[in-house]
DNA sequence: GTCGGGTTTCCTGTTT
DNA sequence: AAAACAGGAAACCCGA
């Protein structure tokens, strides 16, 4: 039942969002802010808590999330700069955003402190929401004259990959995230091994928004590669390598 | 509407 | 015996 994180299914609508709602209230509201059966207390989502209470993982969920809603190029966000609480994040500075995201930085900002001062009302009407981040966008660009490819020029490590080998690929160069679940086996030939192999089914599962996915079935996706030569065999269990057609995971071309 | 790429699901058989 | 591998077949989803 992880269909959670489409719009329409775990934003409150608009005869929810009372502008006079605390955040308590708001974010109490379990009607509203539902924990999936498979998450426990500590494992809620990010909309389960106010942005000053958010983890790192909430972060990075946010992060999915705005990349997911508003189109936003996950090429442009350097995760490091955002591997942070949710305490930090709050008390960033717009030209802390930018620094980290470049014009993306300045929707981050933008939506975040809308999270923080309306709550979940601003995401009442996506279809408004979304033009106000277009207005947001297009007034910032012409204030700042930032181009789109400026963007490029931060960290390359993608939080949304919609392939799985990009997701493999980024959890792997994402420490913060990958939990142990894959390791390096030998990094110069990109050759890696899958550590937890259930724990990484649970994890694209999450990303797929897909609560039955196993890793035999990942494991499915993983073995077309080899045709692609994304993936190029390694006869040992557990073990991949990306092959020729795989970019991204050499460590001297990031 | 349809087409194709990229999975997802299911399956049977094999290997470790 | 259990987990992982292999790969065919078909269904599914989503963006173009």
């Amino acid at each position: 039942m992880l269909d959670s994180v489409t719009h329409s299914t775990f934003l409150p609508n608009a005869s929810f969002c009372d502008p006079l709602m605390s955040w308590t209230d708001l974010f109490s509201n379990e009607e509203y802010y539902p924990v999936f059966e498979h998450q426990t207390a500590c494992d809620s989502y990010w909309t389960s808590v106010h942005p000053e209470y958010w983890t790192k993982r909430h972060v990075w969920e946010w992060l999915q999330f705005c990349c997911d809603q508003y189109k936003l190029d996950a090429n442009c966000i350097s995760f490091c700069h955002f591997n942070v609480s949710g305490l930090q994040l709050c008390s960033m500075t717009q030209e802390e955003f930018v620094e980290a995201a470049g014009i993306c930085g300045e929707y981050l900002y933008f939506i975040l402190q809308n999270i923080r001062t309306q709550g979940y009302s601003f995401f009442n009407d996506a279809e408004e929401t979304k033009a106000t981040i277009k207005d947001y966008a297009d007034s910032s660009c012409l204030k700042t004259g930032i181009k789109s490819q400026d963007c490029h020029t931060h960290s390359r490590t993608s939080l949304q990959s919609s392939h799985l080998w990009e997701f493999v690929r980024d959890l792997l160069l994402s420490p913060e995230e990958n939990c142990g679940i894959l390791e390096w086996e030998d990094r110069e030939q990109g050759i890696f091994r899958v550590v937890k192999s259930e724990a990484l089914a649970k994890m694209w599962g999450q990303r797929k928004k897909n609560d039955r996915m196993t890793y035999e079935k990942l494991s499915r996706a993983l073995r077309y590669y080899y045709k692609t030569g994304i993936l190029e065999r390694v006869d040992r269990r557990l073990v991949y390598k990306f092959g020729k057609n795989a970019h991204g995971w050499q460590e001297d071309k990031l």
